[in-house]
DNA sequence: TTTATTTCAATGGTCAAACAATTAATTTTT
DNA sequence: AAAAATTAATTGTTTGACCATTGAAATAAA
């Protein structure tokens, strides 16, 4: 075949060409998007889909693993079985946030700076919008940290615990599903070396206790400006751990 | 079957039974995590799997689509195709979190109450962390924003395109990935109604020539302050409109 | 030699048909 | 009334075959 060797140059993006299984999904992860399928709502049986689309079973069900690995849909077994419509949740963003700062070797100094920028602001508008169920389960968790102070992987699991109640406490659904990937990582990260020598501990504790009073009392400046103030305070303490050993939340190499 | 009376309350937690797929996906994943398969690597063929596993072709390939679209691998036909380790992509994490955003009904004011929290730590970081291609890429947009001044389309879009430059000027891949979502919400969210009339626009491109001489001559301090202000003042612009007229991201219900 | 063309084989993509496993409603038995 | 067995619809899984894609390698042409 020869081209015509007048033409101009032809400017063409790269072309992804699609399975018949991504079709699918496609499809129908537009009709769950858009509403066509509403939530909760059961799609057609594997069958009925190699009806309608003219596929063979194999290709529906490789695309509804697919719609099923994005949080779409809920497939089970036996009669009155089938796909259910579902939303993906907070905590499947969260996990992937989670995934990609690990696999990205994100450092502990960026995650560090994430939550300097979001805490405050958490602990402000959770001291507009807290419930009274909000502030006891952040005054149970505040006990149970106490109460963990010399076990140091209870404590730093409460202390994840903490700050999403805090988060939960915002009514921001957004940052909250931010503030719980961000949560575990730093927590991942500092359980590996000995981050939280007794003496911090103690003095988080006390930062906690400052910072749930200005939300009990619902004082919003007070909250996010002493929050702002343990965060820093802590972000700090990081960085000068770094500074002796400059370690990744990624593959840790030549750890001495 | 009887059950012995006596025994107390068998607390369990629900089982949720995993197909052949999922255990050979979560095989397959920890591998690509741990590093044991590297990234850029290819997996064995679809049918060396089978021989390895013992499962059919069918559910191997459904295992394969799980990964693929957890962002763990890609897969290509032909010789010397095959499925190839990746890493999951902070594009495609932006668009998770996008579509859960939208998909939550996530209002737009706790959109911008994300962005009000993330924002000037952005501009700060990018203070200290631009370099100077970061800062010729800001300045490109920012001309072009101005260009478009008065077509209103371009201009969000190439508003989103600042706020993103700026999140890649701040050097935290973590934040930035946060922010391509917010500001594309916060597009999306604006661009049905007549939100940017020209005052606020041209508001806007004075706010943002501040906050780029802050970010040129390295002041961290002064660019964190002047983006909190714009930030906050587009917030307050936004909480008049609400008012008028409360509407989420999700589905605008009797829009006047 | 260099360049175009053809061939080839490994790999994913798709299909078809069958049977197993699961599950909740229904029916039967106790 | 309660327990057990039956039933039918649905997903789960396997097998085997063939098609489509692709890039290397062999071949032919210049």
């Amino acid at each position: 075949m020869s081209r015509s060797p007048s033409a101009a140059t032809p400017r063409l993006s790269l072309i992804d060409v699609p399975k018949s299984c991504d079709i699918l999904a496609s499809m129908l992860r537009e009709q769950i998007l858009d509403g066509t399928i509403p939530d909760g709502s059961m799609l057609p049986a594997e069958r009925e889909l190699v009806e309608q689309t003219g596929l063979s079973r194999g290709s529906v069900r490789e695309g509804l693993r697919i719609l099923e690995a994005e949080g779409f849909i809920k497939t089970r077994s036996g009669r009155y079985g089938g796909s259910m419509a579902t939303r993906p949740t907070g905590a499947m963003v969260s996990e992937q946030i989670n995934v990609f700062a690990r696999i990205s070797g994100i450092p502990l100094t960026s995650i560090v700076e994430a939550r300097v920028a979001l805490e405050p602001m958490l602990a402000r508008l959770a001291a507009v919008n807290r419930t009274d169920d909000d502030l006891a389960q952040l005054e149970a968790i505040s006990k149970r940290i106490v109460a963990a102070s010399n076990d140091v992987p209870t404590y730093l699991q409460e202390n994840v615990n903490w700050h999403c109640a805090l988060a939960r406490a915002s009514h921001n659904e957004l940052l909250h599903t931010f503030t719980v990937s961000i949560a575990q990582l730093i927590r991942e990260a500092t359980s590996i070396k000995n981050m939280a020598p007794l003496e911090i501990r103690m003095i988080v504790i006390q930062a906690h206790d400052k910072i749930l009073q200005a939300i009990a009392a619902k004082d919003p400046d007070a909250a996010e400006r002493r929050m702002l103030r343990h965060v820093q305070a802590y972000a700090e303490h990081v960085k000068q751990l770094m500074k002796k050993s400059s370690t990744t939340t990624g593959r840790s190499k030549k750890s001495a």
